[in-house]
RNA sequence: GGAGAGGUGGCGGAGUCCGGUCGAACGCGCCUGAUUCGAAAUCAGGUGUACCUUCACGGGUACCGUGGGUUCGAAUCCCACCCUCUCCGCCA
């Protein structure tokens, strides 16, 4: 949680964050909170002077005592010993009070993320030139696009129907090529994320609710995004983010063990609460796919740089799959509560909407110390005895299946309505199209 | 799932039966200094985390898996929970 001094030298820019993120939050939320935290501090004394009576006491009753005077001490000892709980039970109320305003506010805003609603957010770049129209959009087809639903279907590469009968809607069974591009892309990923230090870990699916609120997601609630498995303790991952930054909760980093890059394998779940119809069609938006994560920790100085780099990263990997895309500076509204900024590659999906649209296909985040603060992760810089500092973490998608393979199937397909497979990718898949039929 | 053993500082490992001198022996590792042309070896000192306090040296409080209890006093006794290991069962 926030340090006193933070929460109050920068009490304006927390007032700024909550209010640009459209949270409920604001300054007299903050304002609240600076006072119960210097409660605490005061209690926190009253509670230590306590224990340091108490503990004299108790050194002078190792002593030989007359029984007058050993009754005399033992009922003082009582007293002394009602004291401190009362003062530790004040101080626990308080301090409870404390972390739940805390927990409210957001992480602090980049100055250069776009303020403003969902819709507000910044075009930096696009990955093909301009195409005469000043759209960034890639040439289009000399045949009529079709989407990837009718693609697959026509392929036999979904099954939907049958995923509705056993799980439910927003399931799918992946069939024939598609279930080798699954396996592909994730491998791909891989490969292309190691070049860069990224460790490829495969981590659990299901993780603790009180790991989770560490990353800053919200297990619980009625909007939560995130399953949890009857009579366990235990939720299913939305993202390995989850997995991949509890792995080091409550580590003390050796500065030279910086930056530590994973790129992290796992299935990936997601209710979608709320989110019934929209824009939901075929594979994009699931209640469960595949998705190669990376995640980094990093020092305070280094992680502008990082984000930067995954950034090219997934560049790097969208480029190779020739899929055309475009860059948002994502706005502070839409920012949720972890990201101190937020990079997103949106692909363009000729299938999507009125002949084409654009969708999210990837994200990265700085967080900077939001979730190394709740998952209490640090570094001890090298020859120094200063304190220990918390450490930055960043993450960001190298390549999330379902959405992938949407891009994919419509991009690359044909007239003759086979699918072309990128070159990068033919080694991994054995073939460098996809049917006919 | 059943039976047993155990969770102590960066690691190993005492202490727990017989509660106070234990934030914790000892060893390893690491840091600093001495010695050396330099190194090894040797010797001396230092070496957990969080919060509060001090210009600083330093001082204070808490923490021996987690939470509760007993006691003037708990790493040490009692209860619950979590986790690990071994054996058995079951299983990809």
């Amino acid at each position: 949680m926030l340090d006193a001094r933070t929460l109050q030298e920068r009490r304006d820019e927390i007032v700024e964050s909550c209010q640009a993120r459209h949270f409920r939050t604001g300054a007299t939320e903050v304002d609240a909170a600076i006072a119960i935290q210097e409660r605490t501090l005061v209690q926190r004394t009253a509670v230590n002077e306590a224990n340091r009576l108490r503990n004299e006491h108790q050194k002078a009753g190792k002593a030989k005592l007359a029984p007058e005077e050993r009754e005399a001490h033992t009922l003082e000892g009582r007293r002394l010993k009602d004291e401190v709980s009362a003062a530790e039970e004040t101080l626990r109320g308080t301090e409870t009070e404390l972390e739940a305003a805390l927990r409210s506010f957001p992480n602090f805003l980049h100055p250069e993320s776009p303020r403003g609603h969902e819709k507000d957010f910044k075009v930096l770049s696009y990955s093909v030139e301009e195409s005469g129209e000043g759209s960034g959009r890639p040439p289009g087809f000399d045949f009529e696009a079709k989407d990837h639903l009718e693609l697959a279907q026509a392929l036999d590469l979904v099954d939907f129907e049958s995923a509705a009968r056993v799980s439910g809607q927003k399931f799918y069974y992946l069939k024939r090529e598609a279930a080798l591009l699954e396996l592909a892309l994730q491998r791909f990923a891989l490969d292309q994320v190691q070049p860069y230090g990224f460790i490829p870990v495969i981590t659990p699916d299901l993780a603790r609710p009180d790991i989770i609120e560490g990353l800053g997601f919200s297990p619980r609630g009625e909007e939560t995004q995130i399953y949890s498995v009857t009579d366990h303790d235990l939720c299913l991952i939305g993202t390995s983010e989850i997995t991949l930054g509890g792995m080091y909760a409550d580590k003390i980093f050796a500065e030279e063990e910086l930056p530590l890059k994973l790129a992290g394998l796992s299935h990936c779940f997601r209710t979608e609460a709320g989110a019934h119809g929209r824009e939901s069609k075929g594979l994009y938006r699931v209640h469960q796919f595949t998705k190669v994560e990376m995640f980094v920790f990093c020092r305070p100085e280094d992680s502008e740089a990082q984000h930067a780099e995954l950034l090219r990263i997934e560049r790097q990997i969208f480029d190779a799959l020739e899929i055309p895309y475009r860059v948002i500076d994502i706005a502070s509204a839409d920012l949720g509560a972890p990201a101190y900024r937020k990079f997103d590659l949106e692909a363009w999906m000729p299938g999507r909407g009125d002949g084409g649209e654009y969708g999210e296909i990837t994200s990265t985040s700085n967080c900077t110390d939001f979730q190394a603060r709740r998952l209490k992760i640090r570094f001890r810089r090298a020859g120094e005895k200063k304190k220990n500092e918390l450490v930055h973490t960043l993450n960001g998608t190298a390549v999330s299946n379902a959405r992938a393979i949407v891009a994919l199937l419509e991009n690359h397909q044909q007239a003759d309505g086979t699918i072309r497979i990128p070159k990068a990718l033919v080694p991994y898949m054995g073939t460098d199209r996809i049917g006919p039929r």
